[in-house]
RNA sequence: GGGGGAAUGUCCCGAGCGGCAAAGGGGGCGGACUGUAAAUCCGCUGGCUAAGCCUUCGUAGGUUCGAGUCCUACUUCCCCCA
């Protein structure tokens, strides 16, 4: 835990990457020493990755930083299975068809944190070698080095035993897949570290194992403190509360509207974990008080969102922000939804159109949102649920503006 | 193979004498207070052409004026015995 020797070791300890170390003296001397590979493995359970990834790409990012070689992992074939760690019940299985196509989107985000230029970073898929392996040639080489008694002992599967929850062999098969992925990419690139969520320990300690068996060959695990948000356990199930890296799915804008609602006690540990800017910068931004820590929240706002989609489109949605939030006026780059000119013209009921807006997920949600006050149109509150929009609402720029409360806006713009 | 349980509002947990759009909680959303924060308080949290109508309690049938509730079969899961 104390002074690592490394500069890589000392990057994620100070900026607060480091959960568990399984050889914090050794991975420290190796990484001193030369140059390490190591791995974090990426799930292809959703068309993108979320806000709960950043942090392990960000490892890998500083793992290139300090002068080693990160490997991207594909779960194109351990998504064939689904990680039962910490689950309380089986996920449901993928087709091939749908993890391929998650994968597109998933491989994209990397890109922009790291540069496999000349192989200084790596992209592997598991499916590679996973989804032709020979069944009892596996059990044979690979199977007789687990032992039962062992992985039934481990945390990440006892929720689901202590819950009379049935664990499915095949689930049951992750851990040992996942093991088997460090070996395989030992033996392909020399990698003997495996980093991930503090949930992925028991896999990648069975892993480490592995190793030494198989191989006779030194491994490290490094795990990061998992995202502890109210919302972060459940991070990823519920459709409209992840906070999705792509932009088709989470515009940029509410992308960095997310951060920027950052809690005053996140601040400075989501300055060290999501961005890049140096450490006594963020302590001065970190110790901001009172109101004037929303300054530093839309530089961690800003900075989050460069990383991701770029510094301009950073910058766009910090000013579209500004202009509706500080001045109250009608900014252009507010998300848009475009609506045929003619339907406007014979009156669009209010109930509709926040629907349409995507503001309302039903006429009934929306009349229940009326009575309670929280729909504007063009920051004029809506008392009449019977109310017809029509062409005399289009504002100077020709657009309507649909508030949702005091922070959600969308255009709503006739074509 | 035999015996006994369980499945509830398509976010989760969970109560439910045959009259139920179905208690309660978490989460989410909105309002007040603030600083686009937290904490706190209040409201909402099946759908619709809305004083009415339609669809919901694992699936399919049945009994009944009426079924989440009773009966039968099936599915999945749990426990006990072999």
């Amino acid at each position: 835990m104390t002074a690592f020797k490394s500069d890589f070791l000392r990057v994620l300890s100070e900026r607060g990457f480091i959960h568990q170390i399984s050889d914090p003296e050794g991975l420290d001397e190796a990484c001193r020493t030369g140059q390490v590979t190591a791995y974090i493995g990426f799930d292809a359970t959703a068309p993108s990755l979320h806000a709960g990834s950043l942090i392990q790409i960000m490892m890998l990012h500083w793992m290139q930083e300090t002068g080693h070689r990160p490997i991207a992992l594909m779960g194109g074939g351990t998504t064939m299975i689904g990680d039962p760690s910490f689950k309380d019940e089986a996920r449901k299985l993928l087709t091939v068809e749908d993890i391929d196509k998650n994968l597109e989107g998933i491989k994209r985000v990397f890109s922009k944190f790291l540069d496999f230029e000349s192989g200084r970073a790596l992209m592997i898929n598991n499916a590679d070698w996973l989804r032709h392996l020979n069944y009892v040639e596996f059990l044979r080489d690979v199977g007789r080095h687990f032992s039962v008694n062992k992985m039934l002992s481990y945390d990440s599967v006892k929720l689901r035993l202590d819950r009379e929850q049935s664990l499915s062999f095949l689930e049951f098969n992750y851990m040992i897949l996942q093991g088997y992925d460090f070996v395989e990419l030992y033996r392909r690139t020399g990698c003997t570290l495996q980093m991930g969520g503090s949930d992925q320990w028991g896999n990648i300690v069975n892993g480490i194992d592995l190793g030494h068996k198989m191989e006779r060959a030194q491994f490290f695990a490094l795990t990061s403190p998992l995202l502890t948000t109210s919302s972060g356990a459940k991070m990823g199930k519920t459709a409209s509360g992840a906070v999705w890296l792509e932009p088709d799915l989470l515009s940029p804008y509410d992308y960095w509207q997310y951060w920027r609602n950052t809690e005053d006690a996140d601040v400075g540990r989501f300055f060290r974990l999501y961005t890049k800017l140096p450490m006594d910068e963020i302590a001065r931004l970190a110790a901001l008080g009172g109101s004037e820590i929303n300054e530093a929240k839309k530089i961690l706002a800003t900075e989050i969102t460069a990383l991701v989609h770029g510094r301009a489109t950073a910058e766009a949605a910090a000013e579209t922000a500004r202009k509706t939030f500080e001045e109250g006026a009608l900014a252009a780059d507010l998300p848009t939804v475009e609506i045929p000119r003619d339907r406007l013209a014979e009156g669009l009921g209010v109930l509709v159109a926040f629907v349409e807006a995507g503001l309302a997920g039903s006429n009934g949600e929306a009349r229940r949102a009326v009575s309670g006050g929280a729909l504007k149109v063009n920051d004029v509150p809506v008392s009449d649920d019977k109310l017809r929009l029509g062409l005399g609402d289009l504002t100077g720029e020709g657009v309507i503006k649909l508030s949702q409360g005091k922070k959600k806006h969308v255009l709503l713009k006739p074509v």
